[in-house]
DNA sequence: CCTACCGATCGGTAGG
DNA sequence: CCTACCGATCGGTAGG
């Protein structure tokens, strides 16, 4: 299902084909349109004419890329899953005090969220509505078990507040890492690193000073 | 452009239409089975034809109540507005320390969402695509303006943390509150006072214990 | 025999 | 609240 071949892929899960060492150019403008239109429209309020009229191509040429117009979706869901199990997959999300380990996920999310703004903002978009949309929610639930998981360590540790159950301030967490996908812009006036900043500190240690 | 009427149209900014007192009941069902809809498969994406099969009646039969598909998403996202400003217009909302008429417009918003969970929910998820979610879009930075406004001054009065600029602790704040409606369920295991508790307790005081 | 497309149209379904 | 439709547009594919 999710990892059916169409013709001379052979790159890693993003599925992109990146011919002789060089990127794959017109896939990756296309998806990079088609993300766009999909945030701005929704995914199946977007045409493929509309993406041809927004490439300047016809529809016919946007099939000689992609099989299905799904496809456009699934790659692009695969790019910010990918982008968040890198995070947690790295060595300091793994050993440590879990508090420690915790901030490195977020603060790895955060990053994945500002540069990959596009990908992950249709990820939580997604509501399960085809086969494409129900992997990429498996995949996004298996996350966020990794995340309640380092939540409830910490709180075992004594280092996360036990006065909420520790699936809920994960999901809190989570909802505040997310809502940047709704206000952050990579032109705006705080860079990535002072988001990141702001999120640790409000999240951790709260917006109360008295 | 907001106040289009249309037959019979007398009752409040939600639009019903309450004959001799009675209230229109067929509207409301109509209206539940719409936004549960909307919410499920998107606005764009939900038929009338899918709407009428879920009724049991035929698409014409909906036409009879509302003139077009459009005014049903304008009556759920009203609903959500409407419920929003209730809470900014209580006097608690407007005396006393900053910080206590955030924590009310906070706990109020909570409440707000717990009550009217698929009217916010669908509000949340209103881009700006036509006339009426623009004008969704417009009210709802008219609240998010209130509620920056209620920030700035805790932070004045130094009750808030001052070395995060107030807009982006209201929008983390919200984006926390907002993001209750991707797993908030009435009849699941947390009430909704619980969670309003554990979002105050959660953005107040932060996560971290030690 | 390959790639990167084109103009035209298929069977069905959309909102009204 | 129904049957019977409309102008248009949907995702996907034909031959060249």
């Amino acid at each position: 299902m999710v990892g059916k071949v169409y013709p001379a892929v052979r790159s890693p899960s993003h599925g992109l084909t990146p011919r002789r060492g060089r990127p794959g150019h017109s896939l990756e403008s296309l998806l990079a349109v088609a993300v766009h239109a999909f945030i701005e429209r929704g995914y199946e309020a977007t045409s493929m004419d509309e993406l041809a009229s927004r490439l300047g191509v016809t529809k016919s040429a946007i099939y000689h890329h992609v099989p299905r117009k799904d496809e456009l979706l699934r790659l692009a869901l695969d790019r910010a899953l990918d982008g968040l199990f890198a995070v947690v997959a790295e060595p300091a999300a793994g050993s440590g005090p879990a508090i420690d380990r915790l901030e490195h996920v977020v603060r790895g999310s955060v990053r994945v969220l500002t540069d990959e703004l596009p990908f992950v903002t249709l990820l939580l978009r997604v509501r399960g509505n085809s086969t494409v949309e129900l992997a990429a929610l498996r995949r996004r639930r298996e996350f966020d078990r990794v995340v309640t998981d380092l939540v409830r360590a910490a709180a075992a540790e004594g280092s996360v507040r036990d006065d909420v159950p520790a699936g809920v301030v994960a999901r809190l967490l989570f909802g505040t890492v997310n809502s940047l996908t709704e206000w952050y812009r990579p032109d705006g006036r705080l860079s990535a690193d002072a988001v990141a900043d702001a999120v640790l500190a409000t999240a951790f240690s709260g917006l109360r000073t008295t």
